[in-house]
RNA sequence: GGGAGGUUAGCUCAGGGGUAGAGCACCUGGCUUACACCCAGGGGGUCGUGGGUUCAAAUCCCCCACCUCCCA
């Protein structure tokens, strides 16, 4: 029998416990078990390029929390754990490490090796495209093994067996495989389209990944000539992007330029003539009501422009610059050729910013509206609050450049998302508004292209035409058994390698997938959909999707499309949200704000059962405050098991007589039968919580129960216990304290799993039951032979008595030993016999003698069901 | 500008038509054969403002203010 060790000492114990539940085997996933008996997690991966800060261990245990309880209710659970390499994050960080860039134009040296100093170097080293992808795959394997020991050290029951890779070959496999799904089904095209582009990392990016930051702006009051006489006053933010007018536009109903419509305006410095037409997206209380459309300002010029049937003229260059212009050649026509060559060289090459100064300059210059005097802005430029798109890890502006792109259909398919939306179960319920009102703000189909390295290839080839150049509307697809292919490498069916980029030949596409398109197949990947049919169908559509709220819109969003195009079902039945860490100023955690925590310390210093309980506190979906008070409660718990169960264990070495401990056939005493009445509520209540994926109220009852036990049911049965003789109370109390024990251990278990495996291993683990984490979760039925209690308020009134008696010697500021000379009790008949079985109890624990106590009939005090007179001894005997 | 959530004790947060709750912090006691990482006790809030419904509102409804987030 292991021997009960006396303090407590958490890094020993929580260390010992991950080696043997690692050693045991009992979190693997049994796949030879049906679905029905089986849940299934789409555990969140991580970016692991990004910064780990508390706010990963909180959500994460979060999911462990359920996981626990539906493994402890028989449940085979099904909980991978997955990484998130690839994307733009994680080549920053790598380019950042270690001091290089890809040059894709340079040849493979297999001799290169990253410096892991790199980064400190001031010039930057450039690579080529595959030892840059080496070089990301070393630092994201350094990556992964951070976080995974950080899972580790919180006790995560993750099958480790079961990982993936956003990037390996098996995802690869599965994101291709869906590309080429999404051909077959007609719901991806590729086009060259004005797409959002980031000018610093030139890439695309879609919908979902761009916000809106409010900038101050200047408004440019400019005069527009008019043919055949006249002239109008335009405002607009971007006067860099004049020579790329192709329209005026005002609101149909805009009474002061209704008679202007049909005719053509002349655009100062370029002397561009352009239709004045009727828009619906000019606002007439905006400016002055009438504005210049360019290809491309903002997304409404866009929008307008395709419907418009104009031409398109492309001034913004991919990274940000002025393009050249060759005035008097279509689309771009002058009066006055000669003069806007002249404006137009002035800004060409600039940057955005510096053209926009430029062109201001020039713009108030006399005569920079051809054939009108005076110069063409008016006044000074009009400070103005404007909200400016960016990519959410960009620091420049975006810009609509058309570049051709791979899109996946999803606007023609709004309602059918938003009815996807409405059949699973999100927790909170009002989350589901996060995922509707996006799904009906949806103005771009989604795109998936990305001109970046170390991301999943798209398994395309382009025909290459007689003149040499690719013919990407004649793609050639992979084979789906040769999945996964890179196409710079792997040669198209009925080609042979020597045809790349030859005339009529064959050539790679070059881009590769937005991570989202890979991550968005994180339930296909586990089930291995597409591969494994068997496999698919035990897990497949999943249990639940545990993530945080600020991703409804990308990871929760594209899933659901991807399972419902796929295979027209929801990929989960339950959304489980996590809120964030605030810090103390209720400012989320970022690295950019320098406010991040990071757990390492505090796992150490508090323990992880310490660290878990913490998380555990907070309801689902609501932001906490970091607030490191709360880890001391919790290691304060974890602390008060041990001690706890050591009493109790120590009750037990006492009774145990020739039959063992005694079952619960030997709770008879009144106390006992009410702390059982009590724990079957408790049970019931815990369990109900859990169903509901509400683990903070859980916690809160078993806690709350589990201390009111400690500090009043042991109290009270403490005496009784302790006695000599094997009597019928004494083995109640003991059979109590074992049930309610093993009890409160497994209610306590997904909260704080290694205090509870320790203390369950001391006396309660057999070959059955070697862990508390398999000892299935406690059901009141459990204890549906033992008896009712006569009176419902027998617990409560035992508590209140010995409440008023210690309240007395505390006031009176002695020792809680101190004997009593006298006690009153007084109170209605009612619960005088819910006291009276119980009182022999209460005299024990209150160190009072029977023959002192009066009981007698009188009315309930207010808030209390009696009134209680103590009078203490004068003197402390012996 | 539209939407979601929040505002309860000094702090962190539960609760949700029927006498305001917990823990922490604070104060006062207590070495009590599980635990001083403990135990007992105490003070402390007109539940953001203003209306309304009701016998009764912190709780339901409306307005407003402020905070956080999402979307434009």
């Amino acid at each position: 029998m292991v021997e009960i060790p006396e303090k407590y000492e958490h890094h020993e114990v929580e260390d010992k416990w991950r080696q043997q539940w690692e050693k045991w085997g009992i979190y693997r996933w049994d796949p030879t078990l049906p679905r029905e008996r089986t849940f299934v997690v789409d555990t969140p991966p991580p970016t692991v390029s990004g910064s780990l800060h508390v706010g990963h261990v909180f959500s994460y245990t979060h999911q462990d929390l359920i996981v626990r309880y539906q493994r402890m209710t028989g449940k085979n659970i099904a909980y991978p754990m997955g990484w998130d390499d690839n994307g733009l994050p994680t080549e920053r960080r790598v380019q950042n490490l270690l001091g290089i860039r890809c040059n894709p134009a340079l040849p493979y040296d297999p001799s290169w090796r990253p410096d892991p100093e790199g980064g400190k170097r001031k010039e930057i080293e450039e690579v080529s495209r595959r030892n840059f992808i080496e070089a990301c795959g070393v630092v994201t394997a350094e990556d992964e093994k951070a976080f995974e020991h950080l899972w580790r050290h919180l006790g995560l029951s993750l099958d480790w067996t079961e990982q993936y890779a956003t990037i390996d070959d098996h995802c690869r496999r599965i994101s291709q495989l869906s590309f080429l799904d999404l051909v077959e089904r007609d719901e991806v095209y590729n086009i060259e389209s004005p797409t959002m582009w980031d000018i610093d990392f030139k890439t695309a990016v879609a919908q979902a990944e761009v916000e809106d930051r409010p900038r101050q702006g200047l408004f440019f009051d400019i005069r527009f000539g008019i043919e055949g006489g006249g002239e109008l006053l335009i405002s607009t933010t971007r006067p860099e992007l004049l020579g790329a007018c192709i329209a005026v536009v005002a609101h149909p109903d805009d009474e002061r330029y209704q008679p202007l419509f049909g005719k053509v305006a002349v655009t100062p410095l370029y002397g561009a003539r352009v239709p004045i037409v009727a828009a619906e997206h000019a606002d007439p209380e905006k400016g002055t009501g009438i504005l210049m459309v360019c290809t491309f300002g903002d997304a409404m010029d866009v929008e307008w422009w395709k419907k418009s049937g104009l031409a398109l003229k492309q001034l913004i260059s991919r990274d940000g610059r002025i393009l050249p212009a060759a005035i008097g050649e279509a689309p771009f026509d002058s009066v006055d050729v000669a003069a806007a060559q002249r404006a137009h060289d002035e800004i060409s090459g600039l940057f955005v910013s510096k053209a926009k100064t430029r062109i201001a300059e020039l713009l108030g210059e006399e005569g920079s509206l051809p054939g009108w005097d005076g110069a063409a802005l008016v006044g000074e430029p009009r400070p103005t609050d404007q909200m400016v798109k960016y990519y959410e890890k960009g620091d420049r502006a975006l810009e609509f450049v058309p570049t051709r792109q791979w899109f996946v259909k999803i606007l023609e398919h709004k309602e059918a998302l938003l009815a996807q939306g409405d059949k699973i179960q999100w927790h909170p319920a009002h989350m589901k508004t996060r995922y509707s009102h996006w799904v009906e703000g949806l103005n771009q189909d989604w795109c998936i292209s990305r001109q970046r390295y170390f991301g999943v290839p798209f398994p395309v080839w382009y025909v290459v035409g007689a003149d040499g150049e690719p013919d990407f509307a004649q793609p050639i697809y992979a084979d789906t058994s040769s999945l996964p292919v890179d196409p710079l490498t792997d040669t198209p069916p009925g080609y042979t390698d020597d045809q790349r980029d030859t005339a009529g030949g064959f050539s790679a596409e070059p881009d590769v997938m937005d991570t989202w398109a890979t991550s968005s197949l994180t339930p296909q990947i586990q089930s291995h959909w597409g591969t494994d049919d068997g496999r698919h169908a035990r897990l497949f559509p999943m249990d639940i999707r545990p993530q945080a709220h600020d991703i409804i819109r990308t990871w929760a969003f594209y899933t659901i499309v991807k399972a419902w195009m796929h295979s027209g079902e929801i990929p989960w039945y339950h959304v489980i949200l996590s809120g964030w860490i605030l810090d103390p100023d209720r400012k989320k955690m970022s690295k950019s704000k320098g406010n991040v925590v990071t757990p390492d310390d505090l796992l150490v210093e508090f323990s992880s059962d310490a660290v878990r309980y913490w998380a555990a506190r907070a309801r689902l979906g609501t932001d906490t405050t970091f607030d490191p008070a709360v880890f001391k409660i919790g290691k304060r718990l974890s602390t008060k098991v041990f001690n706890a169960s050591r009493f109790v264990f120590m009750q037990l070495e006492g009774a145990v007589g020739d039959g063992g401990t005694p079952g619960i056939e030997s709770i008879t005493e009144p106390l006992d039968l009410a702390l059982v009445e009590r724990m079957r509520t408790v049970i019931d209540q815990a369990t109900r919580a859990f169903e509901a994926f509400d683990y903070a109220a859980a916690l809160q009852v078993v806690e709350d129960n589990f201390w009111s036990f400690c500090d009043h049911y042991l109290e009270l049965v403490k005496l009784r216990s302790y006695a000599d003789e094997d009597t019928p109370g004494r083995r109640s109390a003991v059979a109590t304290l074992s049930w309610a024990l093993r009890a409160f251990l497994r209610l306590l278990a997904p909260f704080v799993p290694f205090v509870t495996e320790e203390v369950w291993s001391w006396r309660f683990a057999d070959a059955d039951r070697p862990s508390v984490h398999t000892a299935g979760w406690p059901e009141s039925a459990e204890v549906s032979s033992v008896p009712r209690p006569d009176h419902d308020a027998t617990y409560g009134a035992a508590v209140e008595v010995l409440t008023a008696i210690r309240g007395a010697k505390t006031k009176a500021q002695k020792s809680l030993r101190w004997p009593v000379a006298k006690l009153e009790i007084s109170g209605p008949e009612r619960d005088r016999s819910a006291l009276a079985p119980v009182l022999e109890d209460v005299l024990r624990a209150g160190n009072v003698d029977a023959d002192v106590v009066v009981v007698s009939d009188g009315p309930s005090p207010d808030g209390q069901r009696f009134a209680v007179v103590v009078e203490l001894a004068s003197e402390m005997p012996g």
